[in-house]
DNA sequence: AAAACTATCAACCGCAGAGAA
DNA sequence: ATTCTCTGCGGTTGATAGTTT
C-alpha cells in the first residue's frame, strides 16, 4: 500500500507564494504558533500543502531570519562545518542563527563550491585537488577513517586491523579558544536559547586574523565507564594517528559497553579535557560528548 | 535591441525517521 | 510487530534576474 499524499494536490496552489498566502500564513503563526502543518493550510484559509507552509516559513517568512550576504567568518565557518558534517544542511544551518538549511545549501552550491575549488581543495572531500584523485577510499574527512596505516579499507574488504585516523588539518581558521558548543550537548551547558546562541556567533566572530591557529577537525571515540584513561591514551595527541590492535580490540569490545563518549573536537592548540569522559582534547576550539544512555 | 548564456534561490519532490494507532 | 501519519531533510528543478555576445 503506498502512502496517502500530504495533501490534495489537485486542489493547491504550486509556484510562487503570493503576498496574500504571506500574509494569511503570518497571521496564522502569529495567533497559533507553528505545529500541526498538515492541518495548517485549511485552518489558515490556503490553498498549500502543509510542507509547502512549513518551507515557505522557515525559509523565508520566519522573523528571525537574518537576511542579506554572508560574511567572510559565515563562509569559513560553513566551510568548517561541512568538512566535519558533510552535507547536512540542517545541522550546519543550526551553527549560524538567522541563516536556513536552505539557504546555505544553495550558497554552498553557488559559491563555496566555486571558492574552494579556486583554493584547490575539492569541495566534497576537503582534501587538495590532486590528492583527491588518488585518494578514493574515503570520501570525507567526516567519516570515521579506517584505514589501514598500510593497507587500505577498499583493498583489504577489512576493518580488523585498521588505524583510528580523525585527525584533519586542512584549513587555517582564525579563531580565539572561546568553545563553540553543541546545542544538545548534554555534557556542557547547553545552548538552548537565541540569545545564547546570538553570543556563541559572537564568540565565533572573533576571530583573529594574525593568530593563523592551525584548526583541528578531530572525531575521537572514547569510553565512559570504567578504564577510560586506556581509551584516552588511545586517543590522546600522542599516540594518534594510530592505535594499535590491542587498543582496536579493546574498541570492538567496547562497543557493546552500555555508556559510550562520543567526542567532536574542533579546535586549537590549547589544552582542554573533555568534560564528560575526560579525554585530553589538545584543541579545544569546539568539543561535544554524549554520552549514548542518557 | 535581442538572443544566448549564466547565476541565483525559492520551491518542489521523494525519502527516511519518529511516534502514534 | 506492523502499519500509518506527520515532519524534516537533502537533492533537484525551474523561474527569474543579470550578464555577455
Amino acid at each position: 500500500m503506498g502512502r496517502s499524499p500530504c495533501c490534495e494536490k489537485a486542489h493547491t496552489n504550486k509556484g510562487a507564494w503570493t503576498k496574500e498566502e504571506d500574509q494569511r500564513l503570518i497571521n496564522y503563526i502569529r495567533v497559533h504558533g507553528e505545529g500541526c502543518w498538515r492541518s495548517l493550510p485549511k485552518a489558515a484559509g490556503l490553498l498549500r500543502c502543509g510542507k509547502s507552509c512549513r518551507l515557505r516559513w522557515i525559509n523565508y517568512l520566519r522573523p528571525d531570519l537574518k537576511r542579506g550576504n554572508f560574511t567572510e567568518e559565515e563562509d569559513e565557518l560553513i566551510i568548517k562545518l561541512h568538512s566535519l558534517l558533510g552535507n547536512k544542511w540542517s545541522l550546519i544551518a543550526g551553527r549560524l542563527p538567522g541563516r536556513t538549511d536552505n539557504e546555505i545549501k544553495n550558497y554552498w552550491n553557488t559559491h563555496i563550491k566555486r571558492k574552494l575549488i579556486s583554493r584547490g581543495i575539492d569541495p566534497q572531500t576537503h582534501r587538495p585537488l590532486n590528492q583527491t584523485s588518488n585518494t578514493n577510499t574515503v570520501t570525507a574527512p567526516t567519516e570515521l577513517d579506517f584505514r589501514n596505516t598500510t593497507t587500505s579499507v577498499s583493498k583489504s574488504s577489512s576493518i580488523k586491523n585498521p588505524s583510528l585516523d580523525f585527525n584533519y588539518n586542512e584549513f587555517q581558521f582564525k579563531s580565539n579558544t572561546d568553545s563553540l558548543e553543541e546545542p544538545n550537548c548534554t555534557a556542557s551547558s547547553g545552548m538552548t536559547t537565541d540569545e545564547e546562541q546570538q553570543e556563541q556567533l559572537h564568540k565565533q566572530k572573533q576571530y583573529d586574523p594574525s593568530n593563523g591557529q592551525d584548526l583541528n577537525l578531530e572525531l575521537s571515540i572514547g569510553i565512559v565507564s570504567a578504564d577510560s584513561s586506556r581509551v584516552s591514551s588511545a586517543n590522546s595527541a600522542e599516540s594518534k594517528p594510530k592505535v594499535d590492535n590491542n587498543n582496536f580490540q579493546f574498541l570492538e569490545q567496547a562497543m557493546v559497553a552500555k555508556a559510550v563518549c562520543l567526542c567532536w573536537q574542533l579546535g586549537f592548540a590549547t589544552s582542554e579535557i573533555c568534560r564528560n569522559c575526560q579525554n585530553s582534547h589538545s584543541n579545544g576550539f569546539y568539543s561535544y560528548c554524549r554520552p549514548l544512555d542518557s
